[in-house]
DNA sequence: GCCAACGTTGGC
DNA sequence: GCCAACGTTGGC
């Protein structure tokens, strides 16, 4: 099933770019977010609604993005270089998993796709926001992010745990997860993915959890 | 809730 | 430019 369309594979490959300077290309990703929010956890609800809302994290996880108009979001609040410059990368229609972070079973929920590249991150400039950056000026700003739009749900949720006995496994004989960000740059929230380690995670919807 | 890993900041 | 202190991420 994977690869078996040659069109799609083609348009998956990570492209080689003449250039040898030149960074990768990558064509699929993996980004976190969080399905409940640390603090709305901790602190009181009663303490919390006295102060604007927008001083808090929200919960984002995939049902919220599905809930959008035109199923669609922007990727706001991302403040760690690697993972803006990766975000910098992603070119229209380039899919993306959807990772639900720092909750009871983290894992992937579902697939996304990037329908608009990068731009400002307006929240930097927001003093309400939780985001806001005092240090990143209108005329040259720090912080970007891209819309990425619902595309379905996995077929079955995909828990890190999994993923990480196929890592080690993988690292042990070889597998396309040897390296996989997630277990090598694990606070990294925007990772590429390369076409081996995207396609093999596909595979898995169809199998037995491990 | 704890804490390891790691990115950022700032003094020198 | 080093590196200690600090803050954040995110699994457990």
């Amino acid at each position: 099933m994977v690869g078996g369309k040659k069109k799609a594979a083609a348009s998956v490959e990570p492209l080689k770019t003449k250039e040898s300077s030149e960074p990768p290309q990558y064509c699929s990703w993996l980004m976190k977010s969080e399905p409940e929010s640390r603090f709305e956890k901790e602190i009181d609800l009663k303490v919390q609604s006295l102060i604007s809302t927008a001083c808090f994290p929200k919960h984002f996880g995939i049902e919220e993005l599905k809930a959008l108009p035109d199923q669609t979001g922007c990727w706001d609040g991302v403040r760690n270089y690697q993972a803006r410059n990766f975000m910098r990368q992603m070119k229209d229609g380039q899919l993306a998993f959807f990772y639900h972070s720092n909750c009871k079973e983290p894992g992937i929920a579902g697939i996304m796709k990037i329908v608009k590249e990068a731009y400002v991150d307006h929240t930097q400039f927001d003093k309400k926001d939780i985001h806001f950056d005092a240090n990143s000026k209108a005329d040259n700003p720090k912080w970007s992010m891209v819309d990425v739009q619902y595309q379905r749900m996995v077929k079955r949720y995909i828990p890190l745990s999994e993923l990480k006995k196929y890592h080690l496994q993988h690292r042990a004989k070889g597998g396309p997860l040897k390296d996989m960000g997630l277990f090598t740059r694990a606070r990294l929230s925007v990772q590429p993915l390369t076409t081996e380690e995207f396609e093999f995670i596909l595979t898995l919807e169809d199998k037995e959890p491990l």
